[in-house]
DNA sequence: AAATATCTTGTAAACCTTTTCATTAGTATT
DNA sequence: AATACTAATGAAAAGGTTTACAAGATATTT
């Protein structure tokens, strides 16, 4: 490939001028402009991106480390990321730690060394302690100590469940939820406030409490417990109002209640999390609460060159919105 | 961020020692090494890819240049893929061209100056004759001249197919796929294969030509014409083995029959493509052939390196499976 | 016409590595 | 004791850019 030297050469001109023109920076007469740019198509001079790297010490690039790309919600949200990222020049390389601590650290180890401008971070493990400073991070959901995120505003959408049920009638609730613990360690996640924001707003509603139940189970990577729920939900035949933590586990619950003889939505109204796109082959759509993938992607992309930019920067909580189904 | 020369300051030494000693490269003494490590550790050294990715001429990333990545098999292969390249340390940068052309070239262009290793593409445009040869790419599923390629077996899914449905005691065939033509540009494509692996298949097992309908229809970007389907299956009520080009395909022709009144499988036997998965929500699981994402990574990975070290390269061929379901 | 301001251009240093080459020190071979 | 290795190290060049600086050319002002 030919470099910048070649270029200069066959131009007749110094290096510097084709810089210029390369970058539209400084003065270059309009003459020597046009015979560079004539000589750059000729050539099919690409400027070596690489060597800018090296003496810019950017590289415009972004890292995505996160589990596991294979959930839809989670492609969605790497495909809305890399649209707006490039918009703005930046790249996106996206990592899968398999939730592998040992897999998470050799990423970021590798991403030190290529020197990516920023870091999108998702992950249930405790390596808060293990990340030296010198990249910049920002969170995905997870709230760490000095390190900024970005999360949906699962407070509201909690309460956005809670209203609907609420409206169409139900007066016995049940969340089923996650218990947000890996391992001894209690992880702070964003998403634990759903059952807060559902809860919450039912009690100001004028619920009482003892007809709130609240079940967490441990569940690892969207596999839901089977067992676990129909055991709850034999358990408590006289509640009408399910807000689940997720689509998967709406699906699995009305699955169960169906089983039972008992109709959704006449008898039980469910609401999932998660946008019902992932059941759209189901009989039923499933009404659920829904993040916005792109809405989530403009607040990385903003925070992302807030922190390039050194300004100070501030999380990001991102509206949600209700994804009409046919369960409630 | 500390640079070798820090790092060789601080231990007293020349930097050609650190990198020596950071490359396993080169006779350095033992007590001299242990030294630069510790300071490498001090000081959290770690060295400067971009720099070495100059000298070298050399990124180890690939780029995977797609329409989207957010269909179950694709977002399957990426994860598969960056999983395998990463054992060999090569890194991947995931694109999406939304089938776009101007972004598709854009997006080659980026990673021209970018230096990409290697590039694989994956396009229904007709590219060929804008990309410059100073890129190695490798293709999906898509024959382009003097372009190696991996694909699946389709033809021999389609025949697997075949057999299933004849072993089942089916008389009378339907494919149903797609047309593969973009914009009067006919696009040779390994999918046609499947096609013509069934229809072959078929016919050696002895069935007449007039007893294997085939359909065709423009379809894109997996957006089945539901019109179109329930058109030519009421017109042909006798058909009892039907293989479509994908499960989403097949999910749209079971849900036709089914409300014909036809039972599948009992009635009409149907075979999709794809493994299925997609449709696990769905009342039956359907039969469906299947690609292996983990060894099409593998065999890209494969041509990569094989492209990378300047051998000669050849295409590869990944073998089908079967994917057993309800509906045959 | 002289002084000054504005354009236009090229040279050289810097970014951080790897690697060749030269040099010195140590060890084995004759 | 001379020779020929091997081992250990550092200096310097190279990779392809951008940019500060210097310098020459042109335009503008007095």
């Amino acid at each position: 490939m030919p470099t910048i030297k070649d270029v200069a050469k066959k131009a007749g001109v110094g290096i510097a001028t084709v810089s210029r023109v390369m970058n539209n920076k400084g003065y270059v007469k309009l003459e020597t402009r046009e015979r560079v740019l004539e000589v750059v198509k000729e050539l099919e001079y690409h400027p070596n991106e690489i060597a800018r790297q090296l003496l810019k010490k950017k590289n415009q690039l972004v890292a995505f480390v996160l589990p596991n790309n294979k959930h839809l919600f989670f492609s969605e949200l790497l495909f809305e990321l890399e649209q707006v990222l490039f918009e703005d020049d930046y790249k996106l390389m996206v990592c899968n730690s398999g939730q592998e601590i040992e897999r998470e650290l050799a990423l970021i180890d590798m991403l030190k060394k290529n020197r990516v401008d920023s870091l999108v971070l998702l992950t249930n493990n405790d390596i808060e302690h293990l990340i030296s400073p010198d990249l910049s991070i920002v969170s995905f959901d997870r709230i760490f100590k000095d390190i900024p995120f970005v999360s949906s505003d699962n407070y509201g959408g909690g309460a956005l469940a809670a209203e609907l049920l609420f409206n169409k009638g139900c007066s016995k609730f049940m969340f089923i939820g996650d218990d947000s613990q890996v391992e001894d360690v209690f992880i702070k996640t964003e998403v634990t406030k759903r059952k807060d924001g559902f809860i919450d707003k039912l009690e100001t509603l004028g619920i009482k409490r003892e007809n709130i139940l609240d079940y967490r189970f441990k569940f690892d990577d969207y596999n839901v417990p089977k067992d676990y729920i129909e055991d709850i939900l034999h358990k408590h035949r006289d509640v009408d109002g399910i807000f689940t933590i997720s689509d998967a586990c709406a699906f699995t619950v009305i699955q169960t209640i169906e089983k039972m003889g008992v109709k959704v939505p006449e008898d039980v109204k469910v609401i999932g999390f998660d946008g019902g796109r992932s059941f759209l082959n189901f009989g039923k759509k499933i009404t659920s609460i829904a993040q916005s993938p792109k809405e989530i992607a403009k607040a990385f992309r903003d925070i992302i060159i807030e922190m390039n930019s050194k300004e100070k920067t501030s999380n990001r909580i991102v509206p949600i919105y209700y994804s009409k189904g046919e369960t409630i």
